[in-house]
DNA sequence: CTGTTAGCGCTTTCAC
DNA sequence: GTGAAAGCGCTAACAG
């Protein structure tokens, strides 16, 4: 009986040795694809479970030239958005996910819009297997090599080359905005995003088509999606327009400091203005009053981000992830 | 002039080429500490710059066997401590400091509570270059075998074998304590961590100590840094000691569950009961009242876990990391 | 101090 | 379908 060196993980040698074939063959049996008899493939496989072998994704790594890590790059105008919540919570994501199909780490890295080229010095890395960018602009996406269009996917926009995989924002705000008008509001501002910020253009679009329906004009304040700018657009939105009844913003921390602006100026809510966030972070329940908001299946998206680009199914140019109402005090 | 071939990457061999030494010669001239003459150092570093050269990570790593990735280990009783948003930070200031320092990507783990030996499966794992633990607890600790003790390093507990990088919650306690009696409040009680995690007995200790100094009991509730068992920590508390005047929770979430909680019972925060948390997570500043806490500093850990671990400095068995007191209303 | 020579563990032509 | 052998790019003995 083959026996193998103690205090040594089995290697593939170990493995063809076992199953009495030739390492070439081991590696091809074990890899799916490659051309291997049936009867091969069955020792191979036997004989790798009783030894217990692990393949060595360094190694592969190596032999295959493609990376060990995945590295999520995320757009911005600062180097502070790798601080940003949101942000953390995709590379934690991103991280479980990657962990879990295949034995590859990730980095996070900061795109600067004013140098949006450090996505293509990204994708040129040679020990990064593939890039995932979050909240990307077209100029950025503008400059992955085309012989890197496997190798890279969007949480946000994406191109004919980029595969996106987004939170459907667009039905998520038609539904809130509706939930607005059927609880009575009519004069409903928005908090978007930062002007910069492609992938709420969607949500925009969205908004202004369904206040057109009820024939309501639209009133917009421009965010970034922290709580310091969700209060001066509060403050803007309700100097501007006094009347406003309800205020949905694109993003529960804007949406937080927006009630911290409205407490302050005497503004009650739900009671005088209605307001809803989206993301549905852990605060948006203990905040009082409680936050009425649509979430944002982060773990999902990234989830399907990172098999897609592992997999190399980066076929699909878009997926939109459903997002959920959640009602709470707020509206 | 030696030229390098397009489209491909210069590697060592181009180096060394064009400095006119071998390969073993232009590495050690690259690695520091190898040893290499003077001028041998020079020239590999000019035609290495030249060359725009790159060391590819993934090559050292199966050369030197060490991994390529660093792997973060949060204990916990169920794997929802992966979606703690103080994971995802710890996570993300541990992806930040291993990109900067090395070409080294990071993985998020699961650490069971009822199954430790993980650890030490997760460290003799080939791919995985060090593992830093979060929250973990002696068993735990001890399955780390020592040949890999210059591989792992603990956020939370260490043991002789493993150094531990942590918030000095004794000394932050003792001055939260102190601020709260400072302020006239006298019946002072704390909402806990688990009680399996033995971090915070250090925090305890300082409570007790620094409530006895002032000659008053203790007054605590046990917690596990969720919105939910602050709420009902509050509760417990608030039922069995009705005269307390001061709650410490340690950590911003139990502490914002436990605001909620009091708001429900109609108890004033601050004028009835003083609220304090810690880590001055973001939403502590946007609550109403908006929250006294401690800072955590969370970034600063992690980097020197991170670099300790990279460059094996593993000698110092504990580093503390100051706690920063944040005055705001809820006291 | 430096060059030569083996690997690290896996994938991939290229014949057979 | 399968095996032999040549790398992937780097480091680590081992002589000199």
């Amino acid at each position: 009986m083959v026996e193998v060196a103690r205090n040594r993980e089995p290697t593939l040698a170990d493995v063809a040795r076992r199953a009495g074939v030739s390492v070439a063959t081991a590696s091809r049996a074990l890899s799916v694809r490659g051309p291997a008899s049936a009867s091969a493939r069955h020792r191979v496989a036997t004989a790798a479970r009783e030894l217990g072998y692990v393949p060595n994704p360094v190694a592969r790594a190596l032999a295959t030239r493609t990376g060990t890590r995945l590295a999520v790059a995320v757009a911005g105008q600062t180097a502070h958005v790798l601080n940003d919540p949101y942000a953390a919570r995709v590379l934690a994501a991103t991280a479980t996910a990657a962990a879990a199909t295949r034995d590859v780490g990730v980095s996070l890295h900061w795109l600067p819009l004013h140098d949006p080229a450090e996505l293509g010095r990204l994708t040129e890395n040679r020990d990064i297997a593939g890039v995932i960018v979050v909240n990307p602009t077209t100029p950025a996406l503008a400059t992955v090599p085309r012989s890197a269009r496997d190798r890279v996917a969007s949480i946000g926009i994406g191109t004919r080359d980029v595969p996106s995989f987004d939170v459907d924002n667009a039905t998520a705000t038609t539904t809130m905005i509706e939930h607005l008008l059927a609880t009575g509001r009519r004069r409903i501002a928005m908090i978007t995003g930062p002007e910069w910020l492609p992938c709420t253009q969607r949500a925009l679009t969205a908004y202004h088509r369904t206040l057109a329906e009820s024939g309501t004009p639209p009133r917009l304040a421009p965010g970034n999606f922290t709580a310091a700018h969700g209060e001066s657009a509060a403050t803007t939105i309700m100097t501007r327009w006094p009347d406003t009844d309800a205020i949905f913003a694109l993003g529960d921390l804007s949406a937080l400091g927006a009630l911290a602006a409205l407490r302050g100026m005497g503004v009650d809510v739900p009671g005088d203005v209605a307001l809803a966030g989206f993301d549905d972070i852990a605060y948006a329940a203990l905040s009082h009053p409680s936050l009425t908001t649509t979430t944002n299946p982060v773990e999902a998206i990234a989830a399907g981000a990172t098999t897609a680009l592992l997999d190399h199914h980066t076929s699909t140019p878009q997926t939109f992830y459903p997002s959920t109402l959640i009602l709470r005090d707020s509206t």
